[in-house]
DNA sequence: CATTTTTATGACTGAGCGGTCGTATTCTAA
DNA sequence: TTAGAATACGACCGCTCAGTCATAAAAATG
């Protein structure tokens, strides 16, 4: 945890302290990153830094409760109009949440993948109240309810299929980010929103049928499956 | 490329230079790794290493073309009995050779999993004659044949689906040896091999399944294409 | 043998790193 | 106004890094 110190700071400050250092990890990971840049373009001493941070990795773990905070307003935000929700409803829902993220804070976004590549242990926060926060546990859970309400297809392995989706899961952003490549210039000038964009709408439902009923024509699977 | 004098070398030394190159690559990736340590590692002088190399990147780029090499040479070794596959057949292939890649040569594989997080756009080698590499393009192409074949549903997105199939590619192996870390003595010590294993089978075929047919009992996208 | 070319060596350079520390400044409060 | 606490500061430390270079050893050549 940063020192009293910090918290003591104008939040102007601050936030300008956790902007930049939100983009040299988002830049150069945890190990590229460099104090000294980040002191340098925040215009502070080194010897300030260190009156707010024992050190680098207390500043990069205070970045990454930032990326959490800012995820878990967003899952609220986002939290949807009706409570009653079928199976593949709420799966696309849990994706859309992580495209949006991606979308909308890519830099807070690759901090996270970064964190995520280096320790893919990583369960954060206290264990008390919080619910899991990782995906592959979320996505587990999911498709145990989803086969309890045979909704999802029993020959599925639940294991596999939770590491399936959550591979998708933090990559599908980065993917719709460089598919709307040609029309970077008016999302760089705000004309278009990709969140909300026609095209990205249709590419995620077209993953979203991708998941649910696979890519062959006639699946071999689903006919053993039909005729039993 | 190395240096002249780095092939004169007799074949234990540079086998040994390599080994010990992959080693620290693959641990640290290219930023992390140290041409210090390297040399350390080798027995060789700084200065010696510097009559091999041009330059770290020089290095680098030499353990990519091994990790290509070793790569191609699997493929071939895999090259099914059959020249007449079905659609889904060759896609089984392309992941299983993947897979393999990645449980023989798990060095390798992050080295080449790196290089790929570091630089994705990465057309590596020269453009004459040999054909694409890259597992995206390869998709591509599979899926452009399957749907020309009506083996593969028309309302699927190529390229959306060419990503899909490529974040599962370049995943799946990692979590076959996660999924098996109970078996890891016996895999360590030869009694078991991996790549061989009933359950590694089992799960590869679930997981195929599942991009075949999808994860839904009854989906919905599979019913409105049939009632029409 | 002598001469020339090739290879091996490790001390060294300059730069950047994370982190420290004595001092200067600013703030707080009596 | 002044004493004391909190904060700001940047030169500096020890270290590691990629890369260099003068020199020495070894191999090849004649």
């Amino acid at each position: 945890m940063p020192k009293k110190t910090f918290f003591n700071l104008s939040v102007s400050k601050r936030e300008l302290i956790e902007a930049v250092a939100i983009d040299e990890f988002a830049a150069n990971s945890y190990r590229g990153a460099s104090i000294s840049q980040i002191v340098a373009k925040a215009g502070i001493a080194k010897g300030s830094f260190y009156q707010y941070f024992v050190d680098k990795r207390d500043l990069y773990n205070h970045i990454l409760s930032i990326v959490q905070t800012c995820k878990i307003e967003m899952v609220k935000d986002m939290t949807p109009p009706s409570s009653v929700m079928d199976t593949f409803g709420y799966l696309r829902w849990m994706i859309q949440v992580a495209v949006m993220f991606e979308l909308k804070h890519p830099k807070l976004a690759k901090i996270e993948q970064d964190a995520f590549l280096e320790n893919p242990l990583a369960n954060e926060s206290e264990p008390g109240e919080q619910e899991a926060t990782d995906a592959t546990v979320r996505f587990r859970d999911f498709l145990t309810q989803g086969i309890m309400h045979d909704d999802i297809a029993p020959w599925v392995d639940i294991d596999m299929a939770a590491f399936f989706l959550a591979s998708v899961y933090h990559q599908i952003g980065q993917y719709l980010i460089a598919r709307m490549a040609d029309k970077a210039n008016a999302i760089a000038n705000g004309s278009v929103d990709i969140a909300f964009d026609p095209l990205t709408q249709d590419l995620f439902d077209n993953l979203m049928d991708l998941v649910e009923a696979g890519i062959a024509r006639e699946p071999q699977i689903r006919k053993d499956y039909y005729s039993k």
